[in-house]
DNA sequence: TACATAAGTTAACACTGTTAACCTATGCGT
DNA sequence: ACGCATAGGTTAACAGTGTTAACTTATGTA
């Protein structure tokens, strides 16, 4: 009994975290807003976090578990290497897109931003480069991508994506720029930075 | 009199709000703290600043125009196009490294964290996107790299190059992975992604 | 029946941004 | 020289924040 109360007021808690969020976003986010929402003091939040970034944390490990498991579909089913980096780009991109308070957590926790994430949880999150670095891998054994460093080159895949979407989502572009257009020539850049040079990829499009 | 007065106590707060963001982090940024620094009520601040979204705004212009015209030296400075984006690019991430504090700032007017940007500050902002647009047309016109759209590029050169530089910032890099050679190794792929293809320059190093 | 423990509450502290009301000296017109 | 408007600044207060300590209340066990 009182197990399951306590898994029940824990995930209440979470829940209505990401309610608030994503309805409020981070800025209007607070502990009071959360115990409010499901008829609970503010301080009961205290027996199932350390504190606010504790609750964070847990937010944004489940959004980056979420991406994660979407990047592996994706990657799963494309065939050639090329093709999977794409596919990744574009699942990113639309994660961001669609769930984008989320993904503006997940990239909080910048060095003052908030108390470090937890290397335990860090690990899960590696997840995404593991893929990216395998794929990245396999196109090199197949001739298609040239590149001695899969796992520092799939870490600048991740970081080059990431800076696209930031300024998308900041809307720091200039409007005379097309959004869809912008991400396309994007990703198409980057996914050049790592490909074999040869004649016969001259753009020409 | 008064007039060489009122630009003191602005110049004072900001001078003050510098100095707490740099030595407490924006996450303990208050203006309080900022008014006790140089012996001011809190609420003199709203004599000079519309709220504490304004004062980090003109804290932002700041550190945009520092950097802007560091980037238009080396540009200046270096001489083949492709030598220019190199140029730029470490120009960027030194800046970063050296002033992390201020480049976090610049990099929060996303959507909810803060009150947007104001346009009119935002056109000053546009300079570094015009340096490397110029770039990129010389660097197309002498047939170095391929780009049909500069003005974009621009936009999705300086994306990724801040996607690096945030992933280094929020330490978020897998330990087993050096920091520099990680900056040298994005950069070069960025760069790669805008040269043209040709056999000459196949990957050998 | 007595007691330990768990789950939750209330009250309080020390902050925060922001507004309204007040003070006070300086400069100007008469 | 006098009165007054105004700029530049203040204090007090509001509503909100994260967090801690002390209290209550119920539940299960010896």
């Amino acid at each position: 009994m009182s197990e399951t109360k306590e898994l029940n007021l824990k995930e209440q808690i979470v829940g209505a975290a990401r309610n608030v969020l994503l309805s409020e976003g981070y800025r209007n986010f607070s502990l009071r807003k959360i115990a409010r929402e499901i008829d609970v003091s503010a301080t009961s939040i205290y027996l199932h976090f350390e504190n606010k970034d504790d609750l964070i944390h847990t937010l944004m490990e489940q959004a980056i578990e979420r991406l994660n498991n979407q990047l592996q579909q994706v990657a799963a089913e494309a065939d050639s290497p090329i093709a999977k980096l794409e596919a990744l780009a574009y699942e990113y991109v639309q994660f961001a897109l669609n769930n984008q308070r989320e993904y503006q957590i997940i990239h909080l926790t910048s060095s003052d931003e908030m108390t470090r994430y937890p290397k335990e949880k860090f690990r899960k999150a590696r997840k995404g480069y593991e893929i990216v670095s395998s794929v990245l891998q396999e196109g090199v054994n197949a001739g298609l991508i040239a590149e001695e460093k899969p796992r520092m080159a799939a870490y600048t895949f991740w970081a080059q994506l990431h800076g696209v979407m930031s300024v998308v989502l900041s809307k720091r572009l200039d409007t005379r720029i097309n959004q869809q257009e912008f991400i396309d020539e994007a990703i198409e850049h980057i996914i050049d930075g790592y490909k074999v040079r040869t004649a016969l990829q001259t753009k020409n499009k």
